[in-house]
This record gives structure tokens, sequence and C-alpha cells, in this order.
DNA sequence: TTTGAAAAACTTATTAC
DNA sequence: GTAATAAGTTTTTCAAA
């Protein structure tokens, strides 16, 4: 009998994901001190295993907007036409945007959330010109960011995994 | 006459920045020869000054919900009750509930967009009883994420910024 | 001040248990 | 998972530009 290698996250994969969803720029040996594991190696081997099995999705820095003077953030609401694909199809589009953070296909009277960053609001509205030209977008309602309250983070949610006692 | 230690970030640092917010797990030497610079001490500098200039958040690793088993990601919309410091009072309220991502205060006919995930729809609705209940909320509109278009990452962000050659 | 080369310190990967 | 060791990376120092 052999172990299957995409089983579920056990306790210390799941304790070493929320660590890394909170600060990735960790060394094993810390990493592990917080987990209950008192090996690198195998904080390493985990590691490896979380990006292996898909668990993981990568591991990257967050800017501070307003030092980088990115000072016009938005929440763009938006509505499609309905189409063969067009989930897909307009998704793929607001993908190709510049300033664009995230996409998000949701339910109810709009079709897409999407984050997006700007240096100003000429900048903004240039963006806003082109989302106008796109003849699959039935209509957009844009939302300024006055404030980022709690910027996007995953460590939260790994908290609501049944098996994950408290850290 | 000292060099400002706040001064903006030059261009190696917005390639930096660029290269980490894209993939923060690369080490010193590969993102020294897609930036070019071809030491890794000098690399090394540039990530410490970035983090003490406050121009990079944090480095933290995304998580693939769906092999996570968290399959109820939602947007909410939620306006607050008018009232003395009632954004930053509601935010802070905001923030302690469980499998929020992320809060953002903008302008409009509502207050806040809010990112949560959840297990399923159960615990789902024991977090919207919890919103029910502050009496700081007016009213809230949640959508269901059928589908992550793109996940949050800044790497776009930075192309935005004039002096910032293609890369 | 910034760079790059070299040394020292540290971290990660590999192997055996 | 742990321990020991080898391989690799980061950090510090220092001389030069």
């Amino acid at each position: 009998m052999r172990m299957r290698k995409d089983s579920g996250p056990d306790i210390f994969d799941l304790r070493l994901l929320k660590q890394l969803a909170t600060d990735a720029s960790q060394s094993n040996s810390q990493l592990g001190k917080k987990i209950g594991i008192f090996s690198a190696s195998a904080i390493s081997k985990r590691k490896k295993s979380l990006g292996e099995r898909g668990l993981m999705g990568g591991i990257r820095a967050s800017l501070n907007v307003e030092k980088c003077d990115l000072n016009y953030p938005v929440v763009i609401l938006v509505r499609g036409k309905y189409g063969l694909n067009y989930v897909e199809t307009l998704g793929e589009k607001l993908k190709k945007l510049p300033g664009i953070l995230s996409i998000y296909n949701v339910s109810g009277d709009i079709d897409f959330v999407v984050f997006a960053v700007y240096r100003n609001r000429t900048e903004y509205l240039s963006i806003l010109d082109k989302l106008y030209d796109m003849e699959e977008i039935e209509r957009t309602d844009t939302r300024q960011i006055y404030k980022i309250i709690k910027d996007f983070d995953y460590s939260n949610a790994i908290n609501l995994t049944d098996s994950l006692s408290p850290m």
C-alpha cells in the first residue's frame, strides 16, 4: 500500500499555509517553530508539496499603493451583454486592461467585480473609455476606493478549516 | 549633503517590485538577471530598502480556495448607518469576522466592498447572521463568486508608473 | 550613494535513520 | 519527523566608481 500523494491537507499543512499566507518571508526554521515541526528540512519538503498539490497559489509581494503613487484605486462593477461564453470572453478582455488587480465573476445583476488601481483620475478615465468601447459590456458602475481597510490576504481563510486548532 | 533616504522609487526599484509582485520566491540572482542588476547583494539591499521605505507591503502566499475546501467565496456590499466615525468603527468590526480577505471603503450608495470565503453556504449564512446583528449596518447585498477570473495580485499596477520601461 | 566581489552567516535540499 | 551534511542563498563588509 502506497500513501496517496494527493490526499487532503493535514493539520501541519494548514498551519503552514496560514503562516505563509500571513508572512511568506519567514525562514523554514522560524515557520517550523510556529507550527510545531522542529526540522527545517521537513518545512522545506512541505512547502514544495503544497505547491505541487496545488493548495498554494503563489508567493507575491503586495504594494503600498499610495507610496507607489497609485492614488486612484477603484472597484468597477461590470454587466456584460448576454451571449455564448460571454463570461469567459469578457473576462479575458478585462484581464488585458492596465492596472487590473483582480476580477471576479459574481451572481446578481452584475457579472464582474473588478479591482484596479491608477495614478490619477485622468488615467482611470482613459481606461473607462476602453470599457465603454467594449461591445460585450452592457453597463459599468465604478466606485472609487477611499480607504483600504484591509488589504487582500488569505490568512484569515485558513482558520475556517475544521481541523485547524487556534494558533 | 546627504541623499534623502525616502526619495521615490527609481527604475530598478520599480522593476524589482514588479518581479516580487509576480513571484517573490525567486532568488536574488534570478531577480537580478531579470531587472538588470548583476549582483545578488545589490538585490538584497534593495529588497530591504523597499520594505523600510514602505513601498512594499508584505510577502504572502495565496491559496487555491477550491483545493483548500473553501468553496463558497463571496463579495458582500455593505451600507452602514451614518454616524460619527462610522467608517472606522464598522471597518474594525468587519475586520474581526471570520473568512474576511479584504475590505474597501468606497464611494456611492454603499460604504464597503468586502471579500470573504467560506466552506459552504451554511457557514456563510452564519456569518451573514452576525452582519444582520450589527446595528451599525443599514443593509447588505451579497454576491456569490462563481469564478475567480484573476486572483488578486499587484504585478500589473507597477506597469502604469511612467518610468518603467516594458519588461 | 551605489555597485560588485569575496567572506561569513544563514537557509534550504538531500540523505540516512 | 528528525538529524547531519552538502549545496545554495543572503547578508555583510569593503574597495572602487
